[in-house]
DNA sequence: GAATATAATTCTATATATTGAATAAAGGGC
DNA sequence: GCCCTTTATTCAATATATAGAATTATATTC
């Protein structure tokens, strides 16, 4: 119960800090309730959108009209509920239309995953605070997949998350503070996190064996876009039993030469 | 040149209209932002995209700002260019998890292309003015369609078009009003179009023997989330030539059924 | 089926987002 | 390198989006 109050409440207070600092509120209050009603497995009532998001119910009511005219949120008449409409979708296919990383990745992606047997990501690297799954290849059935485009992580987790601790230069400080918020099945101290970071920069690809989640392995080589800022990632996913032996050190070569050829290609134009 | 100038304006003054009737400006000024970045081919300048739109250059900043903060869009710093960010995918993700018509018309799309090697598509229809492509499947290689989930067209266009007209109960006036909006390769009178909207209500599908684009037909077939309201449509396109003999009826009657299956499975729960 | 509770919507005063001009910064030409 | 043009950004007055109360509609309970 405790956990469910807190979630809101923390959602309450980022958005009211957005909606001051800015002079487009309106556009803070569309964004929060976007991913409200994307989180959301149900269609949701004007109460309880703007109970959740701590919102004036009228405001809340101006925000979701005008977001139902620009075709972002359906209405429906009858239970005077509201949902993500198909217009999000037309925004994401002028994102993915013009992707140079998500083009160059996904034959990349493909050949790996099929050769491993393992799920495939590409990251999308934003800011310290989140990455996004921007290309997914997995072998065998690959209509799961599709769907998790997009899913957001919090920047620091996994092997990803080393990889930009190791390669994104921020202060001990700041990622300290982020560490702190991440949530493990078997969460590593900040030492033995910081020891694996070195080794990350030292070999140029990272590993989490288990820590993000119990048994499962991933492994994760950065991908640069210009050479100021780390920009992607590509991912391996793999159960930990099944890249016992020879397996894993083949997977992290593949994934590593994979990267520095992706890196190449991006920096190239 | 007259082309070039006719689109922006025209543009103008939908979003103006929005603008002055809804009490959340911001956002008809942000989701035209959206939409013009997701359109081009390269990152554009605030100066640029004021002026295509027709908005006050310092408010176009404020609100630039505003989808910057929420990842929307990324600014880069050095030139100073706007671009839609990854950020939009985490919608479109939110909007395809808990799509009951992707999720079964995939399968169904999927069997129908192998079988017939066309491309299918799924529809979602939105009022009079579009239907936007939620699911596609193309036989052999999958990779180019993916990216087109999303594309929007004018809702009376193609073979849809004469469903969403024959099943749609509009006003002839408006239906006349929007018809003379379209863009075919090979435009039909108006009355050849009403003729065959009716041969569409009576038989259920409809057939678009290259006049949206010469040399391809375009077979549809209705389907109903609820008997109120045409919702979505599935959709096959292949070259003409290849459907020619009996392998077109054949075609029509796959169409047809599968869509009155997937309107029943949709309708039942 | 009436009564109550809850949700959606309208309305109006006021805090503030928007405007348009003024300023600063960045390119481009020679 | 300097001037000139274009673009980005700041600033202050005012038109207006927003908050909160009042009203209407819709569910829920007995």
């Amino acid at each position: 119960m405790a956990d469910r109050l807190k979630q809101p409440l923390t959602q309450d207070r980022q958005l009211a800090k957005a909606v001051k600092d800015s002079k487009a509120p309106a556009i803070s209050r569309a964004a929060a309730i976007l991913r409200l009603l994307g989180k959301s497995d149900t269609p949701l009532g004007l109460q309880t959108i703007a109970r959740t998001l701590g919102l004036v119910p009228s405001t809340c009511l101006y925000v979701l009209r005008a977001l139902v005219v620009e075709e972002f949120v359906s209405f429906d008449a009858d239970t005077k509920r509201y949902s993500l409409e198909a217009g999000v979708l037309t925004l994401a296919r002028g994102w993915l239309r013009r992707n140079e990383f998500t083009d160059l990745a996904q034959p990349v992606l493909d050949r790996i995953s099929q050769a491993f047997d393992v799920t495939m990501l590409g990251t999308h690297i934003v800011g310290l605070d989140h990455m996004i799954v921007v290309a997914v290849s997995q072998s065998g059935n690959n209509f799961q997949l599709s769907a998790q485009i997009g899913s957001r992580f919090p920047a620091l987790i996994s092997a990803t998350g080393r990889c930009i601790a190791a390669f994104g230069d921020h202060s001990e400080a700041e990622l300290q503070a982020r560490f702190k918020t991440l949530r493990w099945d078997e969460p590593p101290t900040f030492g033995e996190w910081q020891a694996q970071v070195s080794q990350t920069r030292a070999q140029g690809f990272a590993v989490d064996a288990g820590n993000y989640i119990s048994g499962v392995t991933v492994v994760a080589a950065p991908v640069w876009k210009s050479r100021a800022k780390l920009s992607h990632a590509i991912v391996a996913i793999g159960i930990g039993s099944a890249l016992k032996g020879k397996k894993l050190p083949a997977l992290q070569d593949a994934l590593l030469s994979a990267a520095q050829v992706l890196s190449n290609q991006l920096c190239g134009d």
